[in-house]
DNA sequence: CTCAAAAATTGACTTAGGTCAATCTTTTTG
DNA sequence: CAAAAAGATTGACCTAAGTCAATTTTTGAG
């Protein structure tokens, strides 16, 4: 167990370039917790002890109406910071994290860490990549919910699922259709009759949680310009 | 003109903490720009070779769709910085930025500005806590942009304004209608006829570029739950 | 001060996509 | 394996807010 968490740090995009040994005091300051499924690790508002590296599992961080509607933000997994916002400003968490599988997460207190990352500044430029990523991830994001409609939205994160995965023709979603449509920001019912109507037209095969992208070049004009309609 | 600089660079966020002297240093590495109104920065994709200080003036950085509509994410003053992203991740500018008044800002070209970081590890997290603000920020954008309607985008950025002016009444808008509009998502009819609205319910009087905050209560009311017919 | 350009407003109209409710399907678990 | 719970789909309906076009108001250049 010991090991097999190391080597999973070793192999973490924040502890990259580290000199060996340096983890295992990285370690010494961090434990070990276990979230069950739907398990909230934090919430929106909440003050920020310290921050978590997911090791195993999925964790979905989202903001959430007075209606109780939700809009993810993005879903985690294995080796992926979460939570540091609150870490470097302002105290509070800024959204709701809870685990959509079973997870296990390295929990790091605030002041050691922070202690840490003024001791390396490796540590601290690949942080300030992850911000980053973060940041023109929300870009993205802010700029499709705004500007683009559903279809669109869709076609967009079905590419972009796709360039993850070196371009895989069949997508094989782990996560619900409903998370998938809050992460496109919209609701289950819109988004079902939407795959209905991208499969009709020949973009996509549906099977389940299963998608095969059948016509990317329609898929990358839809995404880019225009409505379903005008296919 | 130089010393207005070097005083203008003490009062800066991102400076805050350092040595004397050092902001000598820091002047030395970067090179000053004037930008007319309307005149862009840097666009969307384009590599970016540095980052941005600003010295006067305002910058607005904003995503634009194919059909031309623009969604401004925000819009900096200042002793604010601009441009980090590409800095740290990617390479490349994640939006546009065009000045919306002539301003003066300090460019450091990206190896430079990347070794001050990794000296300075109090740059470093001034840097990580701007980074996490903007994040912050974004995450607000992103719920209220996909979970709220019109009005409470409207009503809950007139709070934050007027928060930002230490709960000022009465708000002077430095930015057009059509920018409003733009940054909570809309378009300018939109904001019109809400603005109208908002006014006959007697939440706000509006004056040109002059906002009234009239009934704070029911603005925030508004802004967290509610849709304006309900009032 | 005048006049053209830019910004803002108003009205008539359209529609994407949300709501609500019913049904069907898949997963879980006792 | 059966029943219940969760997830997904479908239909009927409604509305917030966008589009287009026409004015009106404000701004700033000469």
């Amino acid at each position: 167990m010991e090991t097999d968490i190391r080597q999973l740090l070793a192999n973490v995009l924040f502890f990259r370039g580290l000199p060996d040994g340096e983890l295992e005091r990285i370690q010494q300051i961090a434990s070990e917790r276990t979230y069950q499924r739907n398990q909230l690790v934090f919430s929106d508002g909440e003050e920020g002890r310290g921050f978590f590296l997911i090791l195993s599992g999925q964790i979905k961080v989202f903001k959430m109406s007075p209606e109780g509607k939700e809009q993810i933000l993005h879903i985690l997994g294995s080796g992926e910071p979460l939570g540091q916002v609150a870490v470097f400003a302002g105290d509070s968490f800024p959204a709701n994290a809870q685990a959509i599988t079973e997870s296990r997460l390295l929990f790091f207190p605030r002041r050691a860490f922070v202690d840490l990352i003024r001791a390396r500044p490796t540590l601290a430029l690949n942080m300030l990549a992850i911000l980053s990523n973060r940041l023109r991830e929300f870009t993205v994001q802010i700029e499709s919910i705004s500007l683009k409609e559903v279809p669109a939205r869709l076609a967009s994160y079905l590419l972009y699922l796709s360039d993850e995965k070196q371009g895989a023709e069949r997508l094989a979603l782990n996560i619900s259709k409903a998370q998938l449509a809050s992460i496109i920001g919209t609701i289950p019912e819109t988004l079902s009759r939407i795959l209905n109507r991208m499969s009709s037209k020949g973009l996509i095969r549906v099977n389940g949680r299963e998608i095969g992208l059948l016509d990317r070049d329609q898929l990358a004009s839809l995404a880019e310009h225009g409505r379903l309609a005008d296919l």
